[in-house]
DNA sequence: CAGCAACTGTCGCATATGCAACCATCTCTT
DNA sequence: AAGAGATGGTTGCATATGCGACAGTTGCTG
């Protein structure tokens, strides 16, 4: 038989951990602002990378299009985003987050910015580092969605 | 200003790692068996843990018991998994495979294991059992569902 | 041993999601 | 320059999901 064992195996790590520290994070913006974890993520990729497309969003995030799409949707009816048709596609939307959206990715950021912190903490500086650099060479980077 | 670098942020690589792995994989058991995530996940649980009941799952899974529930609901149907009366507590079942599911089991564990392979592989045995091990300390053993 | 808080699993409902189809546009090939 | 095929983004539809409420059970506390 085959040892297969659950609670070495990578994808399953990976889950849990990133689920756990997700939903302790999600507090913040679902409370604080009632966003979804996909509206977080699209405003901290706008807030980081400044303008980009949905699609370019898709491909960092790992997030389907439709999903990206409502949630932009929202992001715009909130007030916190803004389309600009793009110059060189006629297609695509550059999306950036408006004033008001910047002052919310700045607090949530702020927030991240802690969080952050007490994890480091939690794993000490090298171990964190070292996380941090295995899991950008296990991110693969071609995701076709 | 607070300098929030989303690509430095750990519970964002950690989605990321975790989508990326965990949809390379999920082809098996989705084109395979027609399994969804949770539902292989629960048939993982049961695979390796022997008997556990829905409300373990969830707590070592990190999953809702609703999302539980109706899982466990379709696997019985699909005459992978049988339920029995807990007998310390008449609330909880205790959930197993059939010999069916272990069969499903047993060939999705092996996919596993060589889809673990390939991880490993790729990072680097020392990496990633460094990986592991770090996940291990990040997993918050307290998620309350 | 009565009362009550905590826990197990299910279900209804509103919402979120994935997938495919779609239109518009772009790009490549010839 | 014209078509085929890829790409950007939206939407319809069926299904999945999260949340809260629920009934049944347990165990703790006085």
């Amino acid at each position: 038989m085959n040892d297969f064992r659950l609670d070495d195996f990578l994808p399953y790590l990976l889950n849990n951990a990133a689920e756990s520290t997700s939903r302790a994070f999600s507090e913040h913006y679902r409370r604080g602002y009632g966003l979804t974890r996909a509206q977080w993520r699209i405003m901290a990729h706008l807030g980081t990378f400044g303008a980009l497309t949905a699609s370019e969003i898709c491909t960092r995030g790992f997030l389907e299009k439709s999903k990206v799409s409502r949630a932009v949707a929202g992001l715009e009816d909130a007030g916190l985003l803004r389309r600009q048709p793009s110059t060189h596609d006629r297609r695509a939307e550059l999306l950036s987050l408006t004033d008001k959206g910047q002052q919310v990715h700045a607090d949530l950021a702020a927030h991240a910015r802690s969080f952050s912190v007490t994890l480091t903490d939690r794993l000490g500086r090298d171990r964190a580092e070292a996380l941090a650099d295995i899991l950008r060479d296990l991110i693969d980077p071609a995701p076709q969605d």
